[in-house]
DNA sequence: GCAAAAGTGTTGTGTATACACCCATGT
DNA sequence: ACATGGGTGTATACACAACACTTTTGC
């Protein structure tokens, strides 16, 4: 009979994958580590999963408390589980996603400055247990996700221009964009729209100012819309 | 410090939702469960993970003593973690997903016929668990799949026709394929290739049957294609 | 020769791509 | 007035969807 006491029980621990993007590169959140094994170094934010909570409760716990951060766009990417992945001992995590606009955590205070970092994504240092494959996944995710949903809009300011979200797009997919056909489509979808605002200030002509339409977002996703850059 | 002692350890299981297709409709298979709780009712085949495999060959290991079959294709759909998701105590559900041709199963003796049983996925009885949740989650998975990667040649016999193909394929997508646009595309794409022999036997002409083409599928993935019924 | 399923092309329609100039603003 | 990035439209190629008849085989 399968009673629960007569199995071995792994340790579970949750890994967060964070993306930021600071206008010019899509960066990583990671942390140093203090604590062997692989003492001082850096790693994803993560930890222990706690009995009465979900892994994605969990998930967003360690972010808030490693990061400040709450209510960030968070996603069950995958469960890595190789026997020896973890020196410690048996040690599953199930591991998250997430996208951070950076300045928002810039404000925060109580974080010591040289524990967690941000690393641009094509300067990542080495990474301790299996992170280097977890970040590979993370990555190649967001990639795919990011051109047929319209996610993304995290990582800017509420209220951004159409300028920026292209360069934030040739970011995570590391290829240029026609700018006319980005506008095109990205204003077809009808999941942004303009706040009327303009951005002035800057030595050349005042951007529009658009944010993400989040009502009309869930309808189009009721209807089943398909997104597409 | 972070110590594998100092923090309590869920149980953790692996449940696999099995894809089956006789030819006429798309199946499940499921068990019907011996113990308490949820004594009699169905549920995916599933155990405890052991301390010294990973999911995947956990997941292989419980469909080969549940079911007999080895060489599936099989991957990871999700990790389901609610608090409440059963009753005996904290257990996470590493849930993996398969694809099978019942007709290698009937095969096989040495499974109690009663326990064992494949349903139509229109027509699935009560499930135990969060079980309903994770068929769910799976079939979308395999729809949304099944669009873009050429998968499901596991559920035909090694050689098939185009047209058992097609049926396959209306019968994951739940909707009508036009005959011409199908042959055209999945001959293109080259993922399969004719073996030069007909099948003959039956009442009208003699159909050709094709096989999956894997060495040129593996070609093809490296160079980055893409899939598209 | 008839029933039953296999097999085969073309055309229209819509969608994706490629491409270059004018506009507004600050200095 | 000039430098800087913001903003706009069209023409072409390509991909997808719709559609009906002929061929082969067994009875």
């Amino acid at each position: 009979m399968d009673e629960l006491q007569d199995y071995p029980r792994p340790s579970v621990t949750i890994d967060c994958v964070v993306f930021g993007y600071d206008g010019i590169a899509l960066s990583l959140l990671l942390i140093n580590r203090k604590e062997a094994p692989f003492i001082n170094m850096w790693t994803l934010p993560g930890g222990f999963l706690f009995l009465e909570e979900t892994p994605e409760e969990s998930a967003r716990r360690i972010l808030k408390s490693k990061t400040g951060l709450n209510n960030l766009y968070l996603e069950q990417l995958y469960t890595f589980g190789d026997v020896k992945r973890d020196p410690r001992g048996r040690v599953l995590s199930v591991a998250y996603y997430a996208l951070v606009d950076p300045r928002r955590l810039e404000l925060l205070a109580g974080i010591a400055a040289n524990d967690v970092k941000w690393f641009e994504s094509s300067k990542l240092p080495k990474t301790a247990f299996d992170h280097k494959e977890i970040i590979k996944v993370a990555y190649n995710r967001l990639k795919a996700k990011v051109t047929y949903q319209p996610i993304g809009f995290e990582l800017l300011d509420k209220k951004f221009t159409l300028t920026e979200l292209q360069f934030l797009y040739e970011c995570i997919l590391q290829r240029p964009i026609d700018k006319r056909n980005f506008r095109k489509r990205i204003l077809e979808s009808k999941v942004i729209k303009s706040t009327g605002e303009k951005r002035s200030g800057q030595k050349n002509r005042a951007p529009e100012l658009f944010e993400f339409d989040e009502l009309q977002y869930k309808n189009l996703v009721k209807e089943g819309f398909q997104f597409k850059i």
